[in-house]
DNA sequence: AAGCTTTAAGTTACCCGTAACGTAAGTATG
DNA sequence: CATACTTACGTTACGGGTAACTTAAAGCTT
């Protein structure tokens, strides 16, 4: 029985060859389209693949190096992430509809894990790679740059990119946050997200953050919740812990909306108005950012435009189609009503 | 250039071997650790290993029957709705840390999307497939039997699985929460979701919500968004034609609660109170579900832990241990106070 | 009808790693 | 010292499909 399930059930092109009376050539060509054969053999043949449901092996074609394979490996650090989750989908939806697949990796935003996938996926001769940031191990840079398939780097822009990179330019984005919520008169801001092992974009969307406020005469107090993810929970707590801490911050900015979201349901827990008592804004604009009866001060970043922009430039380049290899996809400050009006 | 950038380009094993002085056979008993070589020799094979940047080709490896291949293709309605977001997570951390790769497939809720999508993926030999849903074209269950690897129907509990099957019971949870909704007092009920060609867990569920409801005198007036994603904007425009519709709706109840967000956001824009003037009830209980002020009245379904369930029945079965095929994962109601309350 | 072209096949070699088997040394045993 | 055994390799064959080449028959030309 175990016997059975081997792959040695499957049907080969051999099987249906010889079942149709032909060469394992001229059935190969039929099932190709390729020509050269008479109409009764490619009835035959056809009649054999439907009678012994014969399904074509690609590993085959690929290991025999004709043809490149139709994978493109997709690293992605989570997916309680809903940013994340929307890349993906833009990412996978487009690639598919190219007949390309997605083997994904969800790197849990250590480079040690995106290394091992790294390895594996390059084991499996992928048609190319599309890797979230742009910071990896030296030992994965350098099987990047031996693995000669196209690369995306997404997510943060990167103006030297191994290969193709598409995203926006994170330090800028919190640059501007920072700036605007100077010009609402805030100057003690607090920050709340979450901290990791290596840099990654959103500790440059805080340097910018950073630079901004301090440049303009404000402060930043940090409340870094170490490795964990960014959503609502550690969002609630991380804002107990910051405003129990004394630092009398004004406003808040978070790493992300969820994390955003998690603040308002802390402050709303022990009667603070918000924007009166304190301010609060988000990062990535979520759609259900406008849940809240005030809507929440974000970044608007387009997702799936994201993810989408990442696959077309895949597809792009391997149709040896010349590609631009760094796109800025922007991203939009919503100024909201969850901070005090700068007017 | 462009011959460069194939495959050729990738060093082999016998390249390594000839750089090291041995043979093909010697340098593969090296890497696989195998025994059988002298010190020296394995010294000497590594370092080229290292030298050159050899990494295996599994693809041959999977190719010549030796073993599996490490693949597992996992179908996945679509990402915008959080909860199946976090059913691939489980998923996909569950299979990495077994050595596993996920074949992503959005399959977008309808079967020949999903089709396609099978017939791709098991030209690649996968060690086996995890599906979203029980519901699955005639020719998708052909394939799926001639297949001969394990498979694992998600999401919606199946009694009689093509394989094995793991998820909860969808039509006593809605019919759990028509029950609960009438004995809060309700007996006009809506409901808001979406609407595809075919079955699904969703229609499963409503089913049940209108046997419990209609069993117990009330009655249930459908609002249904044909071929939209279950988001929160659907939720939004379902709840104001729902309201326009004049049915005199008390209470409603929505697909998920994404969709129930936004009905709150639109209650909420046209100054109606929850739940004194209207009920709202979701389904998925999101950890975002506490972000407003009253607890969102819903039901709680353990995605991550589904995900992982369906992860380990498959690792399990690839490594012919003993799998139970059916594996109820539960869910529970959240009583909430969107509802008006039922003591 | 002989010679040329076209059509419809078949044959061979190859991709890369591994199972199975072969072999030549060295080691142990009686 | 002959025999059996172990170690450390090498050699051959194979898997499923396709490129490149070969071949046989049919069709066409003059």
């Amino acid at each position: 029985m175990k016997e059975k399930i081997s792959k040695n059930s499957r049907v080969s092109l051999s099987e249906v060859a010889r079942a149709a009376g032909v060469s394992k050539m001229t059935a190969s060509r039929v099932l190709r389209g390729e020509g050269g054969y008479s109409e009764k053999t490619r009835d035959k043949v056809m009649e054999k693949v439907d009678q012994l449901g014969y399904l074509p092996n690609r590993l085959a074609t690929v290991f025999a190096g004709d043809q490149s394979s139709t994978f493109v490996g997709v690293s992605i650090p989570d997916l309680g992430n809903e940013v994340f989750a929307q890349v993906l989908e833009g990412i996978d939806r487009k690639l598919g509809s190219f007949g390309r697949q997605t083997v994904l990796g969800l790197t849990q935003h250590t480079q040690q894990e995106e290394e091992n996938w790294i390895r594996t996926v390059l084991s499996w001769q992928p048609a190319g790679l599309i890797l979230t940031g742009r910071y990896h191990s030296p030992r994965a840079t350098e099987m990047l740059r031996n693995a000669g398939i196209p690369i995306v780097e997404i997510w943060d822009l990167n103006s030297s990119p191994l290969d193709m990179s598409v995203g926006i330019n994170h330090f800028d984005s919190g640059f501007d946050m920072g700036r605007y919520l100077m010009s609402c008169g805030y100057s003690n801001i607090g920050y709340v997200g979450t901290s990791h092992d290596t840099a990654n974009a959103a500790t440059t969307r805080l340097d910018g953050f950073c630079k901004a406020v301090e440049g303009g005469g404000g402060r930043v107090v940090k409340q870094l919740c170490l490795h964990d993810t960014a959503t609502y929970y550690p969002g609630f707590y991380g804002t107990e812990q910051l405003l129990a801490s004394g630092s009398g911050v004004e406003c808040i900015f978070y790493q992300n909306d969820a994390m955003a979201f998690g603040g308002l349901q802390y402050c709303a827990s022990k009667g603070m108005q918000v924007p009166q008592d304190i301010g609060i804004a988000g990062w990535g604009d979520l759609p259900i950012a406008s849940v809240i009866a005030r809507r929440l001060t974000s970044m608007h970043v387009p997702h799936l435009k994201l993810g989408q922009a990442a696959a077309e430039m895949m597809i792009g380049r391997l149709s040896d189609e010349p590609v631009e290899p760094c796109r800025d996809i922007g991203f939009r400050l919503i100024p909201g009503t969850t901070v005090r009006n700068s007017a």
